[in-house]
Order: C-alpha cells, then structure tokens, then sequence
RNA sequence: GGACCUUUAGCUCAGUUGGUUAGAGCGUUUCCUUGACAUGGAAAAGGUCACUGGUUCGAGUCCAGUAAGGUCCACCA
C-alpha cells in the first residue's frame, strides 16, 4: 500500500482518476434488468457556452446523483449533450465574419451553414471538456447535439406530426421582432426593462374645424406615419361629440384619419385619447382588426424607417426617427408638451435592444397536452423541488398563449415545408395550407423538388430542446431506441435545471413527452423525469446575479486549480440550500478544500497508526472489531456514524444537500477527528485496545468515504485505494453503500450491541474536558502540561472518570487528575461528573476567582427561576406532555445541584 | 395590478411536525507548532430571531397585519 503523503495534490489525483475511470468505462450507462435504472439527461449547455459557477453547481448535483445512484446500486446513466443555439452561435460566427467584414447573405445560406458547422467542430463543446475537469460522470460516448443527423430527424418528425394534427399552422401575426437579429421571438424571449424617456404630447386638427385639436400622447412619435386612427373610449364625454369626425396626421405623408370609439381606451390614461398604429402596438392591431383599418408599416426589418414614414424620416434608426420626428413637431406646432416618462420596454433576451411588435407571417404552435400536463404535476406525478414552483409552472398553463416556432435563422432545424413554385406565400389561408398539392409536408420533401420551394425559415431552438429527454434516446428509430435502451431508462430520474427555464424547457419537455412517447400508456409511463430540482441563482456578494458582463463570476478552472475539484463541488453544495438563491463566497470554497485536507490527514493517521488486517470488505473489517473491549467512545462513534447515514440517506430523499454535506461535515471533524481521534491516541498506545481501535477507524473511515463519495468524488478514491478499502481493478463506486440498519444488522450478528447511553456518557466526558481545558486557560496554564487536577465527586461519577482516566488526562493536558474528598482554595469548577479543582501551587487570586465563579452564578439563577416559573405554573403542569415536563423537572434538580456547588465553592473562597 | 420568496451573531446561512440555556462556517480576541492536519488544535466574546398583534401551558417555528429587500407573471399608449 502506497503511504499517503503529507499534503493532497489534487491535480494529479483528478487527472489519474478521471483517466482511469474512462478507461473503464465506469460511466457507461447499461441497461441491466437485475439493477432498478436511475437516468439524468443533462441540461445541454449552449455549444458556444463555456463553464460558469452556475453550471458548476448544476452539474455538481446532477453527478451527486448519479453517483449515489451507483452506490445503491442502480444502472446509473447521466446523459450528456449540447444545444446548438440558434441565435446565440449564428450571432458568434457572423461576428467572426464581419471582422473579414463579410455578412452571412455575402456567403449565401449554404456557405455559412458549413462555416457555422466549421466552428461546432473547432470550438464548440469546450464546456464539454470543462465538465469533465470538474469530474461529471457522464456516459460521454454517448454525447448528443441537437443538430445530429438522428435528433433533427425526430424534431422533424415531431413537426410533421404537429402539422398533420392541426397543431401547427401559419399565420400573419404581431410578433416580438428583433432588429438586431432580424428574427422573430417567442414571448419568453423579451423581458421588460424599465427605460426612462420622453412621452410626447402631440395634437391632431380636426379636419372640419380648424383650430380645433385632439390630443394625445405617446412615447413613440416616429410611428405617427403609421397612424389610421385615434380611439377614445366611447362614453367619454369629452369626445362624445367627435366620433366620427376626421383628424389630419401630423406627421409623414398627409392624411386625414378618423376618431372611433374602442371601449380598450382607458379614459384615465393621459387626454383619454389614443393614437392607432396597428402595424407597432399589439394593442394598436387589435383595436385596427376590430375597426377594418389598414395596417402602415413603417418601419423595416433591420429596425430604420422606411419610405412609408415620409422624406424626412426615412432611412434613420427608429431611436433617430424619434429625435427627429419630435423636431418636426416642434416645428409645426403639433408638439404641445414633453416630459420625462419611466415605461416598461420589451427588450430581446440576446441582443439586449428593444423589441419592435411587427406583423409578419410565423408559423405558430397550440401546445398539445396542456391539461394532462397540469395533471402532471398538480397530481403529483412529477415532483418538483421546492414544491412552489408547481405554482409557477401551472399558473402559466393556464394562460398559454400558442408558440411563435420560426425563426428567420440560417443556423437551425430548417422547416420541412415547401411550397408550390408560382405560389403567392402571403395569400395562402389555411385551406391552401392543408393542400397537398399547394404546400408540402414531410422530412423527404417533394418527389419533384423542382416544382417546389423550401421554406426559409428554421425552428425556435427550443423547439428541438423539448424532445430533450427522449429525441437523446433514440426516438422515433426503433432500433436506435433498442440500442440507446429507452425501454429501460425512459421515463428519467431526476431534472436539475434553473427556474429560469421553468418556461422554456421543464414545462415543454413535459408536453411533448405525454404527445409523443409510449401512446396510449398511462401517465406515468410518459412523463420525461419523475423529480425536477430547481436549483438557486448564485449572486455575488453584492447579491447581483453573476453575468459575463458584470464580470463578476469567478473563472471555475481557476477554482479548480486553487482549491481541487472535490473542494469546488464541496464548497459550493454546503452554500446551495434548497430553493434559495445562493451568494458566492470564496471562502466557503476554500473550506471545501480544508475539508479535504482533513480528511487526507485523518486517513494519514489511521495509516500510520498501524497495519490494517483484513480492509477489503465491510464484513471483513466487522470481523476485527472485538465488541467486548468496546467503551463509551468506540459505541458513542459507531451510534453518531449510524446516525449520520441514515440522515444523509433522508437528505438524498428530500434533495437537501446542503443539509447532507453539513452533517457529513460535523460528524467528520467533530465527532471523529476532534474526539475520537484523540481518544485513539492513547487507546492504540495500549495494546489491548489497539487492535479494536483501529478496526472502529476502519469502519469509520470506510463509511465516511462511501458517504463522502458522491459530493467529492476524486480524493474518495484516492483514499479507498490508499486504506486498501477496495479491490485491485474496482473502484470505490463498485462497493455497495449499505444502509444504517444494514450495517447495525451486520454488526450486530458481530456481537456487538450499541449502547445507546454511550453518546450521552460521552458528552458528560466532552464537558467535563471542556471545563479542564477552560479552567487551564482562564488561569493561563493552557500551554502547560504538567498541571494537576482534582475531582470532588460521588462514587458512580468517579467509576466513569477511572474507566477514562488515561484519555482525560491526555486531552486535558494535565500530568494527573485524582480523586479527592476534599479541596480548599484552589480554582473549581462544576462539571456533570463532579467538581473539578486546579491544583494552582501559587496562590488563587479569590476576588478573581470569585468573580468567576459569580458570574456563572447569576446566570445560574435565571434559568432556575425560569424553570421554577414554568413548573409552576398550574397550566403547563397539568397541559404539558409527560416528557417534557419529566424533562423540565429533571433539569431543575440538575440546575438546583449545580446552583448548590456553587455556592459552596464562593463560600470557600470566604 | 397578481403570485412567490427573504428578514436569526460583524458576514454568509442552518434551525426537520411548537418543548431544556437558539446553532454552524468565516471573521474577531487569547493561548498552543504536543508525532495526522497551522489547510490545524484549545478557550472565549458576540443574537430582545425585522416590527405589531393573535392562537397556545409554551412561538425563531403556527395565524393575521405592517415594514424593508428580492424574484417571476401581466402591463396604459
């Protein structure tokens, strides 16, 4: 066996492991109908996306998982991936060529598709490649992309689907535009920013009474070209009179528009008058449908005016025209008045520019399964964790609206629809589209492609991530299903992802699995993931959230580097509670690595403290233990490690993982290293207990990295190798991880039965050496290690401290601690297992000492009195569970003892 | 406007169905290089649990309200 060295250098450790474990393929996901299946499909990353602490968190938890999972033994499988990205890549490479200053259209659609295709397989995945530096366990030979021959085809075949179903269809519609992109965008893509600006004040003559203006006001003057009418509510007396009646534009080529009654108008919102331009309002194209208006548009694709808007604005930027159709204005007297308004904006989610609503034909989807996806998870089939996100997900179900799917993209799934050459595109209705001989549906296309045309446009990227959980599996190919073992893994396990996408992604993947895996199987067959665990945002210490161009996320390799894998996935796990938003700390990072070290260093000694017998197994480490030489601490251990694996094992169950690595954590340190470690010093040195000590720190030991495992993966199997817990050519996550009753039964048919008194035997032990080392400190003895203590105490008390004599004295740091029946004049205090004196040769400063002694007197004092109060009173005596008040009562004569020692104490000192 | 979350030690956070004197890590003070670990050990200081009411024998915990901060959805030009 290897000697484990002073210090742990991770980065060999990582680098040796992560190879050996792919070359075993140990994270090969096989079916195996004699294990039950556990399947994670990872969130793919975007593939121009590079590693960030939000995806280190995430992916952290999904190997957690997946490697528990293992533990238990499960045919584990994590599937990994990336998503092509539609906007985010076309937007990289583009950026690429504009600095050949090239645009796309130079190239033409075919060129830049393989340019784009060119840097996929250059630079794209790199975060692929990241992940595995920070150990995910993911069944890399099985990596998907989106745009794989086999996943275009199912996104292909579910469009067909959709189509043929009615679910699908084309239609001239407001959309978010983005002119930056020049796409449209689904609702999910726009996010509102409040913007402050200008509202303009602006009035239009009445045609038949010049002089006399109607007034309204608008943030957006450079659209008034597109304006056909003013609306104003219909009973609003001030208007009463106008209805009817035309009012000149005063702005873009003349024309004499007329004011109509819309009951949408809200009379409270500035004159009560509103400009309509249905071609740049939702609203606006709504009110226009209702009154047969036409619809002006404007404004271009790459966001300028056009000739529509009149001479003088043609040709600016929309944010230009606005300047400049305010001057104008100005300068006919049509601008009445302009004052400083904060609205909220539509801003596109990737180019960060206001949207513009503009009408344009898209094709559109009605969600399918929209009810049996809130069944979904209202009734449970699907858990989400925290539960109140369901509230979330089904308040937007409830006001689905349908799905803008095109994108006016190169980069993406291309729609597979053609139409007839000679065919006006513009005027087909939904008759001509079901038309076979007019327009044509399928992943082959036509049998005469030159009679055809395809359309130009491809697929909201999303519109391929929600076949996610099943397209990655092979579907719709049989023998691709077969092969991938969709059978056995379908539905998955687990979905961890971000709120964020709650929308996006977690409740489409969860219509599209009921439409289209397993029909006409039960829910529960078609659901993609049984749990979905929202993970928090992680924020700086500002508590802004972290983004590129803040700049304030820390580069995760460089965490890696400073602190080993295992110390970024320990420290960043115990700071994610469930559900809440986390904020980043370095140092709670760096305590992650502490936390390794200790864990090196506590294995370091158990190697060095002696030579093992037989490691290898948890029966054959059972077999050593020798249960008639136990004491309070070898049962106070073994009950705490118990303990801790049966509440890890909750944590797993309710994803608190937080919680799990806090408890691994206090066991570890607190428990093991900082007691029992120290008891085993002078147990081995004393042959008789040896043996059994060593077995105890095997167990443990062997336990903890099992436990351990999953949350710090690397260093784990160095150590199990290392203590010669494992098997040459197995890993550690070979071992089966019992269970606590598992290992109590096993033991047990040992011989060894836990006393459950032990722990509470050793916390009277644990106080009784805190209150040594404090009085040795208070009186500046800390550093001495020949003091003398005396114990004052009754019979079975000192039957305790002699069976423990020569561990107290080593952790006291004292030369001796004897029994005394009686000590005057030297410093004391009162422990659960007697008064304990410091033997002082110089003299005690009494007021000093009676000062102490005082202090913790008075605070004596008020907690009896607040017992005695709550005794007696009538209504707790008689109301109060019979435990608590048995407890109460106890606690009091304890309190009162106490109270009385110390008070003789003081009156010794005189 | 609607929904949700948060408020506990200087900082970041635990606190599981209400029950002894409210905990951890970091930070702070003092002491310690003793053969696993100074990435460490020991001792200590530090909290009227945001506020106001209510329920209860008993509230950090349950209920109502208030305040502050945050998130999401909808959105008036």
């Amino acid at each position: 066996m290897a000697e484990i060295t002073k210090s742990y250098e991770s980065r060999e450790v990582e680098k040796k492991w992560y190879a050996a474990w792919q070359g075993a393929r140990a994270f090969a996901g096989r079916p195996d109908t004699g294990k039950e299946p556990y399947a994670i499909v990872i969130p793919p990353p975007n593939v121009t996306g590079i590693l960030t602490m939000g995806h280190v968190l995430n992916n952290t938890l999904q190997d957690i998982l997946v490697r528990r999972a293992r533990l238990e033994g499960h045919a584990a499988l994590w599937l990994p991936g990336t998503d092509h990205a539609g906007i985010a890549t076309q937007t990289v490479v583009e950026r690429e060529l504009r600095k050949q200053k090239k645009t796309r259209r130079d190239l033409g659609r075919e060129k830049f598709l393989e340019k784009v295709w060119e840097w996929r397989h250059e630079k794209g995945g790199i975060i692929l490649e990241q992940l595995r530096r920070l150990g995910a366990s993911c069944d890399w030979d099985r990596t998907q992309f989106t745009m794989d021959p086999h996943y275009s085809r199912a996104v292909l075949t579910v469009f067909a689907d959709l189509f043929r179903k009615g679910h699908i269809y084309r239609g001239k519609r407001m959309v978010n535009w983005c002119p930056v992109s020049q796409t449209a965008l689904s609702d999910e893509e726009v996010i509102m920013k409040p913007v402050n600006g200008t509202i303009y004040r602006v009035r239009y003559e009445l045609v038949e009474q010049p002089g006399r203006y109607v007034e309204v006001k608008t943030t957006r003057p450079e659209t008034i070209p597109g304006d056909v009418a003013i609306a104003v509510h219909p009973d609003d007396p001030r208007y009463l009179g106008l209805i009817g009646k035309k009012v000149r534009r005063p702005l873009g080529p003349p024309a004499e528009i007329p004011l109509i009654p819309d009951a949408a108008v809200d009379r409270e919102f500035g004159t009560g008058a509103l400009k309509i331009t249905p071609a740049h309002d939702k609203a606006d194209f709504e009110i226009g449908g209702r009154h047969k208006l036409p619809a002006i548009d404007v404004l271009k694709a790459d966001g300028t005016l056009n000739e529509l808007a009149g001479a003088e604005l043609a040709g600016l930027d929309r944010f230009a025209g606005r300047k400049k159709a305010a001057e104008l204005l100005r300068a006919s007297g049509a601008l009445v008045a302009e004052e400083a308004y904060a609205n909220n904006v539509g801003y596109s989610e990737r180019a960060d520019v206001p949207i513009e609503p503009r009408l344009t034909w898209q094709w559109w989807l009605r969600y399918p399964r929209v009810e049996e996806a809130k069944s979904a998870v209202r009734d449970g089939y699907i858990r989400f964790y925290p539960q109140r996100w369901g509230k979330v997900y089904l308040h937007w179900l409830e006001n689905i609206q349908d799905w803008c799917i095109s994108r006016q993209l190169w980069w993406g799934h291309r729609i597979p629809v053609w139409y007839r050459k000679g065919l006006d595109k513009e005027a087909l209705n939904e008759t001509d589209l079901r038309d076979p001989t007019k327009v044509h549906v399928s992943l082959e296309g036509p049998l005469d492609p030159e009679n055809w045309i395809q359309e130009d446009d491809v697929l909201d990227t999303w519109a391929s991530s929600w076949l996610w959980p099943f397209a990655t599996m092979g579907w719709p190919d049989e023998a691709a299903m077969q092969k991938a073992g969709y059978d056995y893994f379908y539905p998955t396990s687990t979905l961890v992802t971000g709120p964020d996408i709650i929308f996006f992604w977690v409740a489409r993947m969860i219509m599209a699995g009921l439409e289209f895996t397993r029909t006409g199987e039960p829910i529960e067959r078609r659901i993609p993931f049984r749990n979905v665990y929202f993970t928090g945002i992680i924020r700086d210490q500002q508590g802004r959230k972290m983004s590129k161009s803040l700049g304030n996320s820390p580069d995760p390799l460089d965490l890696i580097d400073k602190y080993g894998a295992d110390g970024l996935r320990f420290g960043i796990v115990s700071i994610a509670p469930q559900g809440q938003d986390i904020r980043f700390q370095e140092d709670r990072i760096e305590s992650g690595k502490n936390f390794c070290n200790k864990l090196w260093n506590a294995s370091r000694f158990r190697q060095m403290s002696g030579e093992a017998g037989d490691n290898s197994s948890l029966s054959g480490i059972l077999a050593r233990l020798e249960p008639g030489k136990f004491d309070a601490d070898d049962h106070a251990i073994l009950d705490r490690m118990l303990a801790t694996t049966r509440e890890v094992d909750r944590c797993f169950g309710e994803f608190e993982f937080s919680a799990a690595v806090q408890s691994l954590y206090g066991f570890f340190w607190n428990d093991f290293c900082d007691w029992y470690v120290e008891v085993s010093k002078s147990k081995l040195q004393n042959p008789e207990t040896k043996a059994n000590c060593l077995a105890i720190q095997d167990l443990v030991l062997r336990q903890t990295l099992l436990l351990l495992h999953p949350f710090i993966p690397f260093i784990t199997e160095e150590l199990w190798s290392l203590l010669g817990y494992g098997t040459p050519g197995k890993f550690i996550a070979d071992a089966l991880l019992e269970n606590a009753s598992q290992i109590a039964t096993a033991s047990h048919v040992r011989g060894v039965a836990l006393d459950r008194d032990a722990v509470a035997a050793v916390e009277k032990l644990k106080a009784f050496i805190s209150q040594a080392r404090a009085l040795k400190a208070d009186h500046n003895l800390a550093s001495r290690r020949d003091v003398r203590f005396f114990v004052t105490t009754g019979e079975v008390e000192w039957r305790v401290l002699a069976a423990n004599l020569a561990k107290l004295t080593r952790m006291a740091g004292a030369v001796e601690i004897s029994r005394r029946d009686k000590v005057e004049g030297a410093p004391a205090a009162v422990t659960p297992l007697g008064t304990l004196y410091l033997d002082l040769a110089s003299t005690v400063d009494a007021g000093a000492e009676r000062a102490r002694l005082s202090k913790e007197l008075e605070q004596l004092t008020k907690h009896i009195a607040s017992t005695e109060a709550r005794l007696s009173n009538e209504a707790f005596v008689s109301k109060a569970p019979p435990a608590v008040l048995e407890g109460a009562r106890k606690q009091l004569a304890d309190q009162k003892a106490k109270h009385a020692e110390l008070e003789r104490l003081l009156r010794a000192l005189g």
